[in-house]
DNA sequence: CTGAAAGCGCTTACAG
DNA sequence: CTGAAAGCGCTTACAG
């Protein structure tokens, strides 16, 4: 077994204080370029480096950031984590992992963890129920402990801190439009997120986006069975040309629901979908989606989060939208009457 | 702006030692119930909590668990890190994830890292690259620095540490083996992961499965192109009855192909994958799928690096099964000639 | 029962 | 240019 080499033991090697060679090894001005080799030398003879907790005490930072996930099996936040993770990297920071499993109980005891002093910064998504009870007094406590915060994704928050997400109206509003302007006139939504902040944003948009004489065609439910019956008179009763579909169980619902009722995807029935583009591709037929860039939303909230840790900027709070785009594949293509997409 | 106190400020405030004050927040026998008490109080008053790096460089430990993910987008692997994070949580331990993104470089890098002091234990899956390339000095290197590493779902590699994954053998030996004994004779594998080692086992257990007038039909490729015509070849010229698919893209794929042919799943093809739970039920039809539990990987690796930490268990290295099973959904469904199962 | 001292492995202002 | 000392915030063997 190897163990690891402290300055204490290399100044003994060296004949030299411990200051000399902690000096040294910093490339300090006041240590000769001649103990500065020998001591390096040594160094990398036995593959020294400093004890990161250590240095974490001596700096009072503990070189980590705490991200909180609401739900890892949700692949949108696997590549915002990856992004963040990239981001990090760079900066030498590590990432340590929370997830709430979209519990406030359980976020409510990360966020007393955190203030204890375990990381330097948070990067957060509230958890839905979190959102539902309206009390965020856990994420305050943070914030008052002068722990840099930056809300990813799910922002539409009043809090004083840095904001990194899409701008969900929009994504919607001119999904619709499109739409429209493709001549359609029964545009639906389905959406079991109807309750988050983000799935309002995205009902809201769409709605902006009807005309006078459009009808408003929503079915919303958390629970799978009722969205399945609603999201069914939308298909068969209320025969919509179009779903825009909020989020993943949605999208896959809907697909469900078409597929069982004999619907065509997209002859009969178009469809917009938020799932990630690695599977939208693949499904029979492929789903056109809102592109999100996960990833650059991990990178950019882990961004702006170094920047207030290393106080580049003292600026006052920003809230950054990442661009989105619609990218259309089989599911909004429009086909000749009698023609069909499918093989056969 | 709140600030944390310290133990020598309480000590101060309350006239006593830092010693005192320590000792009786971990309620040391030696000190007086009424010490014990005020100083608690004060304490609570006003919500102090040991610097977490303080207690990590006096113990020598840094409460951490690193985990090592090839590829967090893969929600196989999102599932596991959900199941690790749950058990550290019991357990007090904060995890670090590092994603290697199947690369060989990064995953040294990382390892170095490790090797600094940064966690008291390591989590495994080996990056693909890794395999390939057939080089794991970088985590025997781990190793020889005393850190308990356990490697998951990746197992098949001989290395001195304890090991948790499945039965990849075994998942597709079952498998063929029930399509068998249901009729089928013309079964086959698609595979993008045959490089790898859960990938090899899993088309040894197939093949093990064959009996002697069966034929062996493998797609298999890492390029998407090259396993697209390999599998549309078995698809339609060989005309197997059922593929098995041994990952995400192999599934999907031969899903599409299915779709963009016309071949109807399950009437004309079954189908068995690897897929996730939540995903396999939406698809159209929803697939089988083997059911690997990945939370429970997740979980008993973290079990078995925690005794290992807390050196519970000093015996020989052990190599832990989880079960799996194939759970049916349509695309198995055996249907009577000339009816259909879609809709309409 | 309480406290002074040493020490975990570093960094850095200060003295020589 | 080098080193002794203090200190980051704790814990714990030891003395009183």
């Amino acid at each position: 077994m190897k163990t690891r080499i402290t300055l204490k033991e290399l100044a003994k090697l060296l004949n030299v204080s411990v200051s000399t060679v902690s000096k040294a090894l910093n490339d300090s001005p006041e240590i000769s370029p001649k103990t500065i080799e020998r001591v390096k030398e040594l160094a990398a003879l036995h593959k020294y480096r400093p004890n990161p907790t250590a240095v974490n005490l001596k700096s009072s930072k503990s070189g980590t950031i705490g991200v909180l996930i609401p739900n890892i099996a949700n692949s949108f936040f696997a590549k915002v984590l990856s992004g963040m993770e990239a981001r990090a990297q760079r900066e030498g920071l590590q990432v340590i992992t929370y997830i709430s499993n979209e519990s406030h109980e359980r976020e409510k005891q990360i966020s007393e963890m955190l203030t204890a002093g375990f990381v330097d910064g948070v990067l957060i998504a509230i958890a839905e129920e979190t959102q539902r009870k309206k009390d965020f007094e856990h994420i305050r406590s943070i914030i008052q402990y002068d722990i840099p915060v930056v809300l990813y994704d799910r922002i539409d928050f009043d809090m004083p801190v840095d904001k990194v997400g899409i701008d969900d109206r929009k994504v919607f509003y001119d999904a619709t439009r499109d739409l429209q302007n493709k001549g359609l006139k029964r545009i639906g939504i389905a959406t079991s997120i109807h309750h988050m902040g983000v799935g309002k944003a995205r009902i809201e948009g769409y709605k902006e986006a009807l005309r006078e004489d459009d009808t408003f065609y929503l079915a919303n439910s958390a629970k799978l069975e009722s969205l399945r019956e609603k999201t069914l008179k939308m298909l068969l009763e209320d025969k919509v040309e179009a779903v825009l579909c909020s989020d993943f169980d949605s999208t896959m619902l809907t697909y469900r629901l078409a597929y069982e009722n004999g619907l065509r995807i997209p002859e009969d029935v178009k469809i917009i979908g938020f799932i990630r583009g690695g599977l939208a591709k693949y499904l029979t037929p492929s789903v056109s989606f809102v592109d999100q860039s996960p990833d650059k939303i991990g990178e950019k909230a882990m961004d702006v989060l170094i920047s207030r840790i290393n106080r580049k900027n003292t600026g006052p709070k920003e809230k950054i939208i990442i661009d989105t785009e619609v990218v259309h594949y089989e599911s909004t293509q429009f086909v000749k009457k009698g023609a069909s997409l499918r093989g056969n």
